[in-house]
DNA sequence: GGCAATACCTTGACAGGCGAGGTACTTCAC
DNA sequence: GTGAAGTACCTCGCCTGTCAAGGTATTGCC
């Protein structure tokens, strides 16, 4: 795994955000899902994944309910709520911005010409 | 100030270099120029900055000496070394990298709709 | 029976951010 | 001359999110 964790954190909680608004999902999936959307280039630690799924159902954020695993063991399937569609379409809003000030700020004159 | 801070984190060093690969400066100076750049949407902290360049001197991306101010108390300059401009460029493709993850992680098809 | 894959969970340590507090100097108004 | 406001630096201790390491249970296959 090649990106420090350090610069997506923060993001977490949206991305697990966006998996619930597709579809209800549980976690070994939505983590591997992360591993083929990346090109094994990112994952969520499973201690970090499920730290989260406290953390948002905790904050009413996603519901959760057992269903069964076809060949394998029980899954726990969440459902994204009202207040996490709302939820996710704030931390959305927010990376726009967070991204526009990080390019802003990251990037200087002196450095794109040393960058070339 | 509007923005989570845990969604730059991780991006503080860089952000930090940025600015001394344009020329020598000071804590409060970068400070204040962030804030400009922004519009005071974002600010580093002056623990957070003062930790990072603590953190930045150990490692040896940067050196600092003592300047004197003129009209305020004295300063403490700091220069970019070779190595923080390694790490610069380094931070800068990660960031790319990071963003590109971040991008596809974050949006999902569904809420694509929702947003509109 | 044993292994691999599926699937979930907890504990404890660590690192970075930052609120709160402090120091010291200069300038300007009263 | 004194008090406030601006410049400038610094430290302590808490909080939060990440994650290595460890664990559990089920199924399918050889």
């Amino acid at each position: 795994m090649s990106i420090a964790a350090d610069l997506i954190r923060g993001h977490t909680d949206a991305i697990i955000l966006a998996q619930l608004i597709a579809e209800d999902s549980y976690g070994y999936k939505i983590n591997n899902t992360i591993k083929e959307a990346t090109d094994n280039r990112y994952e969520l630690k499973e201690a970090t994944l499920y730290t989260a799924f406290r953390r948002l159902e905790q904050s009413g954020c996603i519901s959760s309910y057992w269903g069964d695993g076809e060949g394998g063991a029980r899954r726990r399937y969440y459902s994204i709520t009202k207040r996490g569609t709302e939820t996710y379409l704030n931390l959305v809003n927010e990376w726009k911005q967070a991204n526009e000030i990080i390019n802003k700020l990251i990037y200087s004159e002196r450095a794109e010409e040393t960058d070339k």
